[in-house]
DNA sequence: GCTCAGATGAGTGCTCCGTC
DNA sequence: GACGGAGCACTCATCTGAGC
C-alpha cells in the first residue's frame, strides 16, 4: 500500500525529536571512560653540567636511556625551526638531552657532584652542586580499548582540557591531529596526541599527554630542584593538579550573562538562560583551528560559576605506582 | 544555600644583567 | 647575538565575605 501524500501546508508540523542537539556530551564520555592502563613518568629532560661527562659516564648513561644527546658550549646545533645556531650555555659546559632514562641513569645523575675540582684535584669547599634541569617532559599515557574509543576520548579531551594560567596563549593543532596549548620559552605547556604508541609499552591505542616544563625556574616551581627530587617526585599529585578538565553548564552560562547584563543575582532558572548560553558558547568557544572548546571560552569570554570540574581520578594510577620509562 | 565582587597569592611575561 | 638567571609587574584562579 502506498503511503498517503502529505500536504505540508495543511498538516501540523511533526514534533521535534527530543535531544536532537549534535553537541556531544564530552564530559559524560570522559567521566565514563575506563582506561585499560595508565602510566605516569618523566619522558625526557635537558640538563646542564659545569663538569663535563667523561666518555665512560656518557656510555653508562647511553646504556640506560632510550636516547642521549650531548652538546658542548659553543657547538653549532640545529634548533626546532631547522636553523643552525651556536649553543651558549655559559657558565655551563655541556647540555645533555635524555629520553627514556631508567632508574639506573637517574640514580647515577642524582649522585653526581657537578663541582669542578681545583688544580690540586680537591673539590671546592662550598656545598655539593647537582646539575641543573632546564627542561622536563612529564607524561601521562592512557591506554584505551580500541581506536574508536581512543579518537572519541581525544576529541573529548581537546574539548574539555583547560590549562590554568594560560593567558592569551593560543592552542595549536598539528597535522597529525595532535594538540598543544602553545609553546613558550618559560613556563609550562601541554601537548597531546594519539598518533604514536606508548613509549612505555608500545601499545598503539594510547592517548599520550605531556606537560613540557621549560626553564630552570619552571622546573623548580613544580618541586624539582635536582635529579634526586625527580626520583622522589609524586607524579600522581602533579597530574591531579595540572590535568584540569572542565565542562560548561550552558544554562548556567546564560544566567550568568543575563545577571551581569541586568545587574541581577537571579538564582532560579529562567526561560532564556539556555538559549543565551548557547549563543555565547557558539560566539566565544571556537579556537583558532575552528573547534569548540572550553579553553577558548575562558580566553574569549572569561571563567565563572558555569564551569564545572570533571573528575579525573580514574585517569591516574593509585598512589605509589609512579613509573619512569625503562 | 547560592551567587557575585573584591582581596589575595601563585604563576607568568617582560626586561635587564652577566658572560661568552 | 645568544643563553639562562633573577627581579618586577601584571594576570588570573581561588578564597572570603556580603548580598540575594
Amino acid at each position: 500500500m502506498r503511503a498517503a501524500a502529505v500536504n505540508p501546508a495543511s498538516s501540523p508540523r511533526p514534533p521535534r525529536p527530543v535531544g536532537r542537539s549534535t553537541r556531544p556530551d564530552a564530559a559524560a564520555f570522559l567521566v565514563a571512560l575506563a582506561p585499560l592502563d595508565v602510566y605516569v613518568y618523566a619522558h625526557s629532560g635537558r640538563i646542564l653540567f659545569k663538569r663535563s661527562l667523561t666518555t665512560e659516564e656518557q656510555q653508562h648513561l647511553a646504556d640506560n636511556c632510550q636516547s642521549l644527546d650531548v652538546h658542548r658550549h659553543g657547538q653549532w646545533i640545529k634548533d626546532a625551526s631547522g636553523a643552525f645556531r651556536q649553543l651558549n650555555i655559559f657558565p655551563f659546559k655541556e647540555q645533555v638531552q635524555l629520553v627514556g632514562a631508567n632508574r639506573v641513569a637517574l640514580e647515577y645523575l642524582a649522585s653526581r657532584d657537578d663541582r669542578i675540582p681545583k688544580g690540586d684535584g680537591a673539590l671546592p669547599k662550598r656545598d655539593r652542586q647537582p646539575p641543573l634541569i632546564i627542561y622536563l617532559e612529564i607524561a601521562l599515557d592512557i591506554i584505551l580499548a580500541n581506536e574508536q574509543i581512543l579518537r572519541e576520548a581525544f576529541a573529548a579531551f581537546k574539548r574539555c582540557f583547560v590549562q590554568l594560567w594560560n593567558g592569551k596563549n593560543e592552542a595549536i593543532e598539528f597535522d597529525n591531529g595532535g594538540m598543544s596549548t602553545g609553546r613558550r620559552w618559560n613556563g609550562k605547556y601541554l601537548s597531546g596526541y594519539i598518533s604514536k604508541p606508548s613509549p612505555v609499552t608500545g601499545e598503539v591505542d594510547c592517548l599520550h599527554i605531556e606537560y613540557r616544563i621549560c626553564s630552570a625556574r619552571a622546573v623548580r616551581a613544580v618541586g624539582i630542584a635536582s635529579i634526586a627530587d625527580l626520583l622522589a617526585f609524586d607524579f600522581r599529585a602533579f597530574w591531579q593538579k595540572h590535568l584540569v578538565l572542565r565542562d560548561v553548564d550552558i544554562a548556567r552560562l546564560g544566567r550568568h550573562s543575563l545577571n551581569k547584563r541586568f545587574g541581577k543575582r537571579r538564582q532560579e532558572p529562567g526561560p532564556d538562560d539556555r538559549r543565551t548560553g548557547q549563543v555565547l558558547w557558539r560566539a566565544y568557544a571556537y579556537d583558532k583551528s575552528g573547534s569548540l572548546c572550553v579553553q577558548a571560552l575562558i580566553q574569549n569570554y572569561g571563567s565563572g560559576p558555569f564551569l564545572k570540574n570533571i573528575p579525573i581520578a580514574h585517569f591516574l594510577p593509585s598512589s605509589g605506582e609512579n613509573a619512569l620509562v625503562s
